[in-house]
RNA sequence: GGAGAGAUGGCCGAGUAGGUCGAAGGCGGUCGCCUGCUAAGCGAUUAUACGGGCUAAAACUCGUAUCAAGGGUUCGAAUCCCUUUCUCUCCGCCA
């Protein structure tokens, strides 16, 4: 959420620092509704003094013993009158809360201008695509072919979009979300919580994937209930609301959870595989700032997720997503994109973003320093990383003429000692 | 799922036959004083949001709101009524 008065006070800022992502948003209609609420607030206030002052007049009548009918009957009339102000006031305001929910965030200026995907820059890559002797396979056909992965029968159980994981296949998923995990809370710092997940719509506001992005979750049926779309919504929500000490930041959070999407405008996109599913493993990157240090805060939580990729030996590339392509709540972000032979390209498989206080403002999540007035924090997150998409990558990085899978030596552990799935 | 109890400021905790309560007291925090060391003592201060005034911006100042949330009764509600949420205890059920 925009902070109401940057709008206020600078809306042709707001307008070109939105129109970078493609957006035009009319802000007239906005703010006439902003000083139509302030007007209505002025008068409604002027009324509430005035009642405020002749009922503790009347009170101190009364206990003199003294009448005071005439001064009852007037502020009869004026309570009638605060009463439809502050209806008025209150639709305002809903008016007003609704259409700023739905402003993306202002992106920052080192995010790169450009319409869309096409404009991503490229900032470093690390490791080389290996080069095979053989003709490759996907990673849907070496998982069938070794039986660890069925895509059939998650078709037949679930649906499309749905996988069992067998055997080492599922030991292979289990195991990466342990070494993301110990990698993470051992070398990087970061405090490991295991969150609900599910959360409510008031968290899923919080950071942004309400009200605008109901059509891409689940929802549980009668109740408030959203099956989380990723860990970022429990666990940045975990200080919603909260004041905390400004000493005591950054907090980092590293978080293993189920993540479920509805996939509404993905139709045809990524169909086979385990690229995009409706229920998928991450191990997610959480950190909440002070606003000095996020943007040296964004910069470490892509290295802390580039380190998985570098332990497990996986080349990939780092891409700065340009203004156009970036979330809605983001303020920058960076994309990892891991080497997938079968796509014959680089393939998301971590998104680090720095949402400034946008997502503190919506959840309220502040920080003290000392005496000083509270302030919003900075929110963080990125993937460290996307489970299935890294199972995806092994498999094709990592097979074999003889269509056996090496397994990562730092993973091995993680498998028991399994050098080789065959 | 059934029965009961509860939700007050950073924390603890008063306050319910409605009126001067943004809210006693304590703890913690901050500033100052005192004491030739740590301690103790004394005094003061210590919420947030919104809107107005002033300002370069603050400071400051005025107003309004906030005692879980929302609604109602009333001239006036932390105090009365209704709804919802959450917490705790007991029973049931269950991993």
């Amino acid at each position: 959420m925009l902070d109401l008065k940057l709008i206020r006070s600078n809306p042709e800022l707001v307008k070109a620092a939105l129109a970078k992502r493609g957006a035009s948003i009319s802000l007239e209609p906005f703010l006439a509704l902003d000083e139509r609420r302030r007007e209505k607030l002025a008068e409604v206030e002027k009324l509430k003094n005035k009642r405020n002052v002749v009922s503790e007049e009347i009170g101190r009548l009364k206990q003199a013993g003294q009448g005071a009918e005439a001064m009852v009957l007037e502020m009869r009339e004026v309570s009638a009158a605060i009463k439809d102000l502050d209806d008025e006031i209150r639709r305002l305001e809903g008016e007003i809360q609704q259409t700023l929910l739905g402003i993306p965030n202002i992106p920052d200026e080192g995010a790169p201008v450009g319409r869309d995907e096409q404009d991503n820059v490229e900032l470093r890559r690390w490791g080389e695509p290996p080069q095979f002797t053989f003709a490759p396979k996907a990673h849907w056909d070496i998982g069938e072919a070794l039986d660890i992965l069925d895509f059939e029968r998650g078709g037949k159980v679930a649906g499309a979009r749905f996988t069992f994981y067998k055997g080492l296949g599922a030991a292979l998923e289990r195991g990466l979300i342990n070494f993301m995990l110990d990698t993470h809370t051992r070398e990087h710092g970061y405090v490991e919580v295991l969150p609900p997940f599910l959360a409510n719509s008031a968290s899923m506001t919080g950071t942004g994937q309400l009200p605008k992005f109901a059509e891409d979750m689940f929802k549980l049926e009668g109740t408030d209930y959203y099956l989380i779309p990723t860990a970022e919504v429990p666990v940045t929500n975990l200080y919603a609301g909260e004041i905390l000490d400004g000493g005591k930041l950054p907090i980092y959070h590293c978080a293993y959870s189920a993540c479920f999407r509805a996939e509404a405008g993905a139709a045809g996109r990524d169909t086979r595989g385990l690229i995009r599913q409706h229920q998928f493993n991450k191990v997610e990157l959480v950190k909440i700032s002070n606003q000095e240090d996020s943007w040296e805060e964004l910069e470490k939580l892509t290295l802390n997720a580039e380190r998985i990729l570098q332990l497990l030996g996986l080349p990939y590339r780092v891409m700065a997503l340009s203004t156009g392509d970036m979330g809605f709540s983001a303020a920058k972000t960076y994309d990892i994109e891991v080497w997938l032979p079968s796509y014959n390209s680089y393939k998301e498989i971590s998104s680090c973003s720095n949402f400034r206080d946008f997502q503190a403002r919506r959840a309220n999540i502040r920080y003290r320093v000392g005496k000083g007035k509270p302030l919003f924090a900075h929110t963080l997150n990125g993937s460290g990383l996307a489970v299935g998409r890294t199972v995806a990558a092994i498999l094709e990085n990592c097979q074999t003429e003889a269509g056996t899978v090496k397994i990562p030596a730092l993973l091995q552990p993680y498998l028991g000692g399994v050098t080789e799935i065959k």
